[in-house]
DNA sequence: TGGACGGCGCATCGAA
DNA sequence: TTCGATGCGCC
DNA sequence: GTCCA
């Protein structure tokens, strides 16, 4: 069993140095034991960062070099990393029973999750005799929103300092809910209900479930994609070589090429970010001319018996509302399983793939293809892009309310003023990040000011206050976002021309049953399992390798976003998102734009507002103001141009403190 | 004390 | 048959 | 479980 802490180590691999392969190992294995021993005393010579002095907490915040040499030097607490994302992955399936509710402990899991990478990626050791220094420290590097760790925490790093356990995930792990997790968590689609499930059944392991019938299966509550996962349980979900990867990925990229002559094939997740292996294949399409359905029609061509690549479905794209070139909207095609029961994979496209399949392959642009954003939308949205400046907005003043720097932000826009009882229903949440330009400063300041919450206060009243702060006296401009139209995604208007085909969003999806309501691309999705021969001259004892592949189709508007989602982190992209959803951006795979209220926006929708053109990754970056990182730096999820205005901001808040109250160091 | 904690799509199931 | 809730998946 | 309003 392939443990979390394992396939972390792993995750560094690509950035060691030879002599920092052996330190590593040294704690892949300590950490696989839960010992610590054998980590600690290596990384505080092998640490940097550790050897400059500070003076200052914030400023030990490393550059985004630091952080690559940091996290190429993984944990100085291995054990404890170990400890605290086995935890984590536990608690994924004790279930919660309240007088309220049934479910699992998602956010305990994820916090546990949360605290255990970032442990898992800071390279100085906590020891007795300095704990403290060393939390505050680690608080602020990897925690810069808040600067302080929770006092459960700071309990439990306290707790294994000293007893070398952490009981309380050691009372998760132990429960009969995680180990039915864990006995069938190599099986796609049974998580953590189906497994106590299965467990109280009286199942121990995937295997046991193969020789059943498919009617038993089904009567079990097993799924017909999990039943056909069943057999692959082995092989299809470990972690595969880099070199797999790249076979698989050739064969689809041949296919694809044939099918869609200029089609760009991109292989996602973690091999995308250089690690040395990866858990699947992610293939991601892009057409510069915007073929809608290419998904379908790829997926029937690898899964000919003469290509042969693809042998069993798990998760297929459904059908996509697509406008032909007669301007007439209609059901574009995606997959369907053929034979009623059938645990084989047998399958057919929905008509239309053949003929879309025959038309693409003469080269000819047939109906599937659209042509967005025209040649003059992508420059238009290239030259608003060169005209924001790179510099990163200036979050330190807008924290203490000074100008907003964001250059697609700038308040006029975003906040005009509208009457306050203007009718509007909105989250607490979205109240107090996005209505009011002093409440978002406020959320700015508290995210960059930590540690205690008098430092927000402070900001947000160095604020000055023009309104009451339960009635926001703003809201957000919808008709000055179209006001930018040319830099948006264009298929919500009907000035495009004749011919194109615009593949529009399933907006049930996305917010109600309309779905003819122009909206966004709707990517198309597909999970499978990929078949590959043992290479040639491999000994005949080696079978084929048999891996998960994910096949995923977005527009050529999507790009950017897209792949920056599918390259991931997890952790990055949540990181991202969070960062954007401050800056009052919504961020996703398929867009990026304005977040609008719901009492601003028609019943149904769910943002209300124009996506921009992101053709590329770096759009992303720049329209949030951040710098550009390449893929293999998005482990970490540092916002780099956050540190500057943290370390400001520390000195703020330190003047601030010392001026007034003595307020404690809650990291300590 | 109540809401948020990432955002999205597909499969399944049971209620309407 | 349709629709919402739930479970699970992806990064 | 934790944070915030």
């Amino acid at each position: 069993m392939v443990t979390r802490a394992a396939s972390l180590i792993d995750s560094f691999h690509p950035w060691l140095s030879p002599a920092d392969a052996d330190l590593v190992a040294a704690r892949a294995h300590a950490a696989e034991i839960g010992s610590e021993a054998s980590g600690a005393s290596g990384a505080a010579e092998a640490q940097p960062a550790a050897k400059r002095p500070r003076p200052a907490a914030a400023s030990v915040l490393p550059t985004p070099a630091q952080t690559r040499s940091l996290v190429a030097r993984l944990s100085g607490n291995p054990g404890l990393a170990g400890e605290v994302l086995r935890a984590g992955e536990a608690y994924q399936g004790v279930k919660v029973a309240t007088s309220a509710r049934v479910g699992t402990h998602v956010f305990k899991s994820d916090a546990f999750d949360s605290f255990g990478f970032r442990l898992a990626l800071w390279p100085r050791p906590f020891r007795g005799d300095s704990l403290a220094d060393e939390l505050r420290t680690f608080a602020w590097a990897t925690r810069p929103w808040h600067g302080a760790l929770t006092a459960r925490q700071r309990e439990r790093v306290t707790e294994f300092v000293t007893t070398g356990r952490i009981a309380r995930g050691d009372l998760a792990q132990a429960s009969q809910d995680a180990t039915a997790r864990l006995a069938f968590r190599d099986v796609h689609g049974i998580g953590p209900s189906r497994a106590v499930e299965l467990w109280t059944a009286g199942f121990r392991s995937a295997s046991s479930l193969l020789a059943l019938p498919p009617a038993s299966l089904r009567s079990l509550g097993v799924a017909a994609d999990s039943a056909r996962a069943l057999r692959f349980a082995k092989s299809a979900f470990s972690r595969h070589p880099r070199a797999l990867i790249e076979r698989v990925a050739a064969t689809v990229r041949e296919q694809a090429a044939l099918l869609f002559p200029g089609i760009e094939v991109v292989i996602g997740g973690s091999f995308r970010r250089g690690q040395s292996t990866a858990g699947d294949v992610d293939i991601l399409l892009f057409h510069r001319d915007g073929p809608c359905a290419l998904v379908p029609a790829l997926v029937a061509r690898l899964s000919r018996p003469e290509c042969g690549l693809l042998t069993e479905h798990l998760k297929l794209p459904g059908p996509v509302l697509c406008m032909d070139a007669h301007g007439e909207e209609r059901e574009f095609p995606g997959l369907r399983y053929a034979g009623p029961d059938s645990l084989r994979s047998e399958w057919e496209a929905i008509p239309d793939a053949e003929s879309a399949e025959t038309s693409a392959g003469e080269g000819r642009a047939g109906p599937s293809l659209v042509r967005l954003p025209s040649d003059e939308q992508q420059r238009d949205a290239e030259a608003e892009l060169a005209n924001v400046p790179s510099r990163p907005p200036d979050l330190l003043a807008m924290a203490t309310g000074g100008t907003a720097a964001s250059p697609l932000l700038s308040e006029g826009e975003l906040c005009p003023a509208v009457p306050p009882d203007s009718p509007r229903v909105a989250s607490p949440r979205e109240t107090a990040r996005v209505l009011d330009p002093l409440k978002r400063q406020a959320a700015i300041a508290a995210l960059l000011l930590a540690p205690s919450s008098g430092n927000v206060c402070a900001a947000a009243a160095a604020a000055p206050r023009t309104s009451s702060s339960s009635s926001p006296s703003t809201r957000i401009s919808k008709q000055a976002s179209l006001s930018r139209s040319s830099s948006t995604f264009p298929a919500r208007h009907p000035h495009r021309q004749g011919s194109s085909c615009a593949n529009v969003a399933s907006t049930d999806a996305l917010n109600g049953p309309d779905r003819s309501t122009p909206g966004f691309h709707e990517p198309q999705l597909y999970c499978g399992i990929a078949r590959l021969p043992a290479a040639a001259g491999a000994p005949p004892s080696e079978g084929p390798s048999y891996l998960r592949i994910d096949i995923k189709s977005w527009h050529w508007s999507q790009r950017g976003t897209a792949l920056v989602a599918f390259t991931g982190n997890n952790r990055f992209n949540r990181a991202l998102r969070r960062y954007a959803d401050v800056l009052g951006l919504h961020l996703s795979d398929r867009a990026m734009c304005n977040r609008v209220l719901q009492g601003e926006r028609p019943a149904g929708d769910r943002w209300n507002d124009e996506p921009r053109v992101v053709t590329e990754e770096a759009h992303v970056f720049k329209e949030l103001g951040l710098e550009f990182r390449q893929p293999h730096e998005r482990l970490v999820f540092f916002v780099d141009q956050m540190h500057s205005a943290l370390e400001e901001a520390a000195g703020l808040a330190k003047d601030s403190r010392q001026g007034g109250s003595a307020s404690s160091n809650s990291a300590t």
